[in-house]
DNA sequence: CTGTTAGCGCTTTCAC
DNA sequence: GTGAAAGCGCTAACAG
């Protein structure tokens, strides 16, 4: 019973079947699907009920070969088991529907390597836009995308002179503003706390950049490889933190989940959050902020990229030239009843 | 400078133009790149250095067209702003890509008929299989589906006669195996907290067997509407729960997130959990049970059933007969150093 | 408003 | 091991 064979039994429907049907000629038939503002209502109510009858299911390759437009995109991110990127790449797939565009999806696994790969796979679907997340490819990817001759949106990253497009914010300016707020809640030696991702690494750059600018002692740091967000590191981070340095009285952590992770974790050693240890986060999750005394967290709106960018490609793809580079910022969120540090 | 035109510039090199830079017939230079033991390796050599000096990107559209193959896979879920789902796509396109599949994502947003409009679409590009989130599908899904003759996994569901191929548990038993470990801790009131979404109803349903079976007093059920996994909602929840009764002593939560805020909001009023409250969840996170005394919870494997899933459809795609329905399970996991109310 | 012709770029089938 | 012919299913370009 259910050991279906898929024989391709009767040969499926094709436009001439259609018209045929219908008694029009193939493009008569094509044009009252697809455009039915050139036929006859008459016409179209026809081949509109052929269509149904028969079971008619349009073949796009054989319509992408001739029109040379698929209403593909493809898009690439580093993971979606990230809630940022996951909230960016549904964004972006949703808006991209709603203009009857398909997104084909890739994951990197932060590796541009991976990125090229699936790129040089992709391109031979000649999709009609490329979404990718950051700005940092290899030359062969700049060379693909380059000759394919399609529209591009660099999502997540701002920066001033993109390949094409780019959506994103500045991950050293965010690290700049963790760094800033901690030291204006009256904390002395931030640490950071973080995923060894290129990303994080930035902002980490732009924390310990505004720390010397103010000639503030270096910031400790701790890497971790994990790359995916986890509550469960918040322990094991601590623990390296205190490790490596006893002193430290504030941590920047490089995403919700492990700040989230360290509160739960600060509790159980007893350690009073935001008073003996202050806490930022980084991130989409409201729950560090909203639902836990965390004292802070740079906030970041990943639907907002994906949408913004999804309307960036659309617009280029229909030919226009929307502006290439937007830098949609983060916020730098503390809860108000929190007692700071004084 | 960034004024890009997608002009099409210099028409990009087809099969015939590398077949002439090599010096062979357009069909050589198509056996040279995908099927090279079929070819001098001599030939195999001059028709690769073309294709890198030219720059040439093949075109599975035609290719697509003339094989009836395309190594598209066409898969579908509800979101994937959950963690579940997002595991489980995440593993499934991996899965799929090692296989040289591409994967085309769709979001239902847990709407059937959103499913079959984008079926509809899809089937259009003559996907090699398709993957859809559970079990519940209008008709027309099915008689597309059926039509298209092509391999079809259903996952998340387990059910024993699926349309061709599922993997899954059974959403049921999960809640039953739910109402049990509650009982079994001493719980005599466990309670609902769920969202509205016709897995999570299901889960419920199966609790409420479960009561039933036990002769014990009918749960109460505390529904509301987002389906997004909120920490947020966990005050709200609680609160809805004490209006609607006050003698509860535990609560089956839809998502570990849910229980996760529950948690929060039980500490905040001074509620020990889980003594005088037992909180569950259901998902994948680690938090509820690791980090933080949460009682228990049924832990699900979202990338596990994408990995079975993308073997499954995998073998179906190159004609084989798998399993038509493979049952996951869960498990229930207590945390050992918890407690239980006694 | 409708039809004819031609061809998109590739691979199948058969022949050598 | 290689090639010639044919055609996949559709739409662009023109003509009526």
């Amino acid at each position: 019973m259910s050991t279906r064979s898929f024989s391709r039994g009767a040969a499926a429907p094709t436009l001439k079947d259609l018209a045929r049907l219908a008694g029009v000629s193939p493009i008569t038939a094509s044009r009252a699907l697809h455009r039915p503002e050139l036929v006859a209502e008459s016409t179209r109510l026809r081949v509109q009920s052929a269509a149904e009858q028969s079971g008619y299911v349009p073949n796009s390759l054989a319509g992408g070969l001739t029109s040379r437009q698929t209403r593909l995109v493809a898009a690439i991110v580093p993971t979606i088991g990230h809630s940022l990127f996951s909230d960016m790449v549904g964004a972006l797939i949703t808006a991209l529907a709603e203009a009857r565009y398909e997104t084909t999806l890739g994951i990197s696994s932060y590796d541009v390597e991976h990125e090229e790969t699936w790129l040089a796979a992709m391109l031979s679907r000649r999709p009609d836009g490329v979404v990718l997340t950051g700005t940092e490819h290899t030359m062969r990817t700049r060379r693909l995308l380059l000759s394919a001759d399609i529209p591009v949106v660099e999502l997540w990253d701002y920066i001033p002179h993109p390949m094409d497009a780019a959506v994103g914010f500045s991950q050293e300016e965010a690290g700049r503003a963790a760094f800033h707020h901690l030291r204006a809640c009256g904390y002395k030696r931030p640490a950071i706390l973080r995923a060894d991702d290129s990303r994080a690494q930035r902002r980490a750059q732009g924390f310990l950049r505004a720390a010397a600018e103010l000639q503030a002692p270096e910031p400790v740091q701790v890497v971790f490889p994990e790359q995916r967000p986890q509550l469960g590191r918040g322990r094991e981070a601590l623990t390296a933190l205190r490790a490596k340095c006893d002193h430290a009285d504030a941590v920047f952590c490089s995403s919700d989940a492990l700040a989230q992770g360290v509160l739960a974790h600060a509790h159980a050693l007893g350690l009073n959050v935001p008073q003996q240890l202050g806490v930022m986060g980084f991130g989409d999750q409201a729950l560090a902020v909203d639902c836990v005394p965390a004292l802070s967290t740079v906030r970041i709106d990943g639907a907002n990229i994906g949408r913004l960018g999804a309307q960036d490609l659309i617009a280029r793809m229909r030919g226009g030239q929307p502006e290439p580079a937007r830098d949609v910022g983060f916020a730098v969120i503390a809860r108000a009843s929190t007692a700071l540090k004084s």
